[in-house]
DNA sequence: CCAATAAGTGTTTTT
DNA sequence: CACTTATTGG
């Protein structure tokens, strides 16, 4: 047994308060980087060393499989052994409880867990079937309002007694997209917690042994929560109340999936005798990093309220840029980092590039490979979406659930053996439509008898996979499927070299599977990866630079974070709407963007972004205005000419490096004929200026490659030299 | 039934 | 621009 862990040396004041805290609800309201993860950790560790509490009867929620993933390293490492406690992700635990008790409730347990696309592909066969036009009804549209009906724990009769739409339509879609799916045994994410939910009130005796097992809960990320997480999390805690919510009102950024602030708002008035604790010491940002963000969320209403602060120093000004185009902007960043790698000390991984839509990470890749900076998407196109992993896996899920219908569809022809729509549609009226698993096929299949000699050979081959699917190592499974599937071959044939490559990592990736739990069987190698949608190249990451979008980039934190696309339309997304509730939770993005750095902030603008295929000209994000303009030193680039519409045309502007670092001279850095440093060159505190955009102004203080300028309108602003236009005022 | 080509289209964020 | 869907010809 490790020695006593030295709670009082290792936690602030409010944080001791809030893990040794016991005997009724509990509501920490955890500013950004003030020890979250460290209070939950070390209230885990509390509860089972000092309150005695049986490790089992413990359940720490999360939202992403990161956080959980980050936080059960953290337990184990603070209690020196693998615990037995439960840290997982709503929808995997609720997965799990589904799988073990399903019965109870009425539910097969081998059902298969459904992504986005599938779900979309469902709805795309439905609405055809019921002949409505796609283009005026869209099936995402319908998918996320079957999610946000399911968010709400509404069924299809109960959303349509209850209005939920206003478009009678949805409810018939919905009722036959149900139907579907319980045919088919299939799950989607909302169905997992919709279906737990409605599994604990239908059966008083499976409630109690879940309240018993799961006796103290602890939830992350509370602002997350939607309705039906939420009276999940009551169903399990009323009314003992052993419940602790963790979360921060300013970092709620899941709205458009159903989240629902008010949760967290509210959470005292639903549980009586809540012990609300506030954490408001910043151990992350410097002085004015915290200052800047802190006065942007100021502007929202309906909050808390914290009084965030830091003990670090002041730190350096925000830096904004505003590139001409959206490639200047990657190539403003590429800059920057370079000059902060080579010159001053800091590592790529110790910086990251957040933006508002992952459309916006190209620009990035192109312009940081020819600037030879090392990046890694996180979380952006991700592996088990990829069309060659999702056919391997479908061909799984249809071994494990022979009623899938969606995943028989997916590899019926693949590789190619002669089975088209026609005659999937003869062998699923034969089969799966009867009640009936595919690979119980008989005479009721009418089509011609080539092509039955054809399904019946392709079904005899899955007859054989499925019977050593459960006993076979997973690996070696794997390895049997891809030859007898024919798959690999297939693949060959087409020559596409990454997507072999990927095949062979999918390979790699049930072999590390096998050697963390060697008694699994493949069938849980699959629900983890349905449950782990974002596990992209992570595995690669040292030394790179990170491409975010913002919402990823939650809980996560950078010593340099840049925050591009700060546009209108971008940032706030123009789809956002405006209503303020959507307004706000923009703003608080930004303010999660901008509270992941520690020492330096720069913020990015392109006056032109080139995004689906036009060009666009767009005013400056309406957050860097909300900003206290002392903390931030503006700069701009020169407008790029346009001859004619869609030509952008190399635009480099003299960038200055202080070094001759080797991997900085192969940049070609094309000479423009307006030299810009060296007219101005020779300012000083008093001389006159003109900025293109902000006009006349006079020069109140230089100090190195900053210039700090009032404009004769009053307005003072700070410019970095290197980048900005600006004229000495000949006048 | 299949592959190649043309046309069209819709553009956030994710468990 | 990138992706899906419709059409065509084999």
């Amino acid at each position: 047994m490790a020695q006593r862990i030295p709670y009082e040396s290792h936690l602030n004041a409010a944080q001791l308060d809030a893990v040794t805290y016991y005997g009724s609800p509990l509501l920490v309201l955890a500013g950004a980087g003030s020890g979250k993860t460290r209070v939950i950790t070390y209230k885990i560790a509390y509860l089972i060393n000092e309150m005695s509490i049986d490790p089992k009867n413990i359940l720490a929620v999360t939202f992403t499989n990161k956080a959980s993933e980050e936080m059960k390293q953290r337990v184990d490492a603070l209690l020196g052994e693998k615990v037995e406690v439960w840290i997982r992700t709503f929808h995997s635990t609720a997965a799990r409880v589904l799988r073990i008790m399903g019965d109870a409730f009425g539910i097969q347990p081998r059902f298969t867990i459904i992504d986005q696309q599938d779900q979309k592909m469902i709805l795309r066969k439905i609405m055809k079937e019921m002949n409505l036009d796609q283009d005026t009804y869209k099936p995402e549209k319908y998918a996320a309002l079957i999610d946000r009906a399911k968010d709400r724990l509404l069924s299809a009769e109960e959303a349509e007694s209850e209005r939920f739409s206003t478009d009678p339509l949805f409810f018939d879609i919905y009722r036959e997209y149900q139907r579907r799916l319980s045919h088919e045994n299939l799950f989607d994410f909302g169905d997992l917690i919709f279906r737990f939910c409605r599994g604990l009130d239908s059966n008083g005796d499976a409630l109690n042994s879940v309240k018993q097992r799961f006796r103290y809960i602890l939830v992350d990320e509370f602002q997350d929560t939607n309705h039906a997480q939420y009276e999940l999390i009551k169903k399990l805690t009323f009314p003992d109340g052993n419940i602790y919510v963790v979360g921060d009102e300013d970092q709620s950024i899941y709205g458009f999936r159903g989240a629902v602030v008010e949760n967290i708002m509210n959470f005292s008035k639903e549980y009586a005798y809540t012990k609300i604790i506030k954490l408001e010491e910043n151990y992350r940002s410097f002085q004015t990093i915290l200052s800047a963000s802190s006065h942007l969320i100021d502007k929202n209403s309906g909050r808390f309220g914290k009084t965030l602060f830091t003990r670090k120093g002041k730190g350096e000004k925000i830096v904004f840029f505003r590139a001409a185009s959206d490639r200047g902007e990657a190539r403003f960043i590429a800059d920057r980092i370079l000059n902060l790698r080579y010159n001053e000390g800091y590592g790529f991984a110790d910086i990251a590039v957040f933006y508002r839509m992952n459309a916006q990470s190209r620009v990035f890749e192109s312009v940081f490979s020819e600037m030879g900076i090392p990046y890694s998407i996180v979380g952006g196109f991700r592996f088990y979406e990829r069309e060659e992993i999702k056919d391997i896996l479908a061909y799984v899920r249809l071994l494990v659930n022979p009623y899938d219908e969606v995943s028989l569809r997916r590899i019926a022809n693949k590789p190619i053996r002669g089975i088209g729509e026609k005659t999937v549609d003869a062998l699923v009226r034969s089969t799966i439509e009867c009640g009936r698993p595919f690979f119980h096929i008989d005479n009721g299949l009418e089509v011609s008898l080539a092509r039955k000699k054809k399904v019946e050979s392709f079904v005899e081959s899955m007859v054989k996979l499925k019977e050593i699917v459960d006993s076979t190592y997973p690996p070696e499974f794997i390895r049997t499927l891809f030859e007898t599937s024919g798959y690999l071959d297939y693949l060959k044939g087409t020559g596409n070299e990454e997507r072999i490559r990927n095949i062979d990592e999918l390979y790699n990736a049930v072999e590390e599977f096998s050697k963390q739990n060697p008694s699994a069987p493949i069938s849980e190698f699959v629900e983890e990866v349905s449950l782990n949608q974002n596990n992209s190249d992570e595995r690669f990451k040292q030394e790179r630079t990170y491409l975010i979008t913002l919402h990823n980039a939650k809980g996560l934190e950078f010593p340099v974070v840049f925050i591009a696309g700060m546009e209108e339309g971008i940032f706030p997304h123009y789809l956002a709407g405006e209503q303020v509730s959507e307004l706000q939770e923009e703003r608080r993005l930004c303010y999660v963007g901008m509270t992941r750095a520690m020492e330096k902030l720069y913020l990015t603008a392109a006056r032109v972004r080139k995004l689906y295929g036009t060009s666009v000209e767009r005013g400056v994000s309406k957050f860097l205005l909300e900003l206290p303009q002392e903390l931030i030193v503006f700069s701009e680039e020169e407008p790029e000419q346009r001859f004619f519409s869609g030509f952008t045309g190399p635009s480099f502007r003299r960038y200055r490096f202080s070094s001759g670092s080797g991997s900085l001279k192969q940049r070609k850095i094309p000479e423009r004929s307006s030299a810009r440093p060296s007219e101005i060159s020779d300012l000083k505190a008093s001389s006159r200026v003109v900025h293109p955009q902000f006009g006349r102004g006079t020069v109140v203080e230089i100090s190195g490659e900053v210039a700090v300028i009032r404009f004769d309108d009053g307005k003072k602003m700070m410019f970095m030299l290197n980048y900005t236009p600006l004229r000495k005022d000949e006048e």
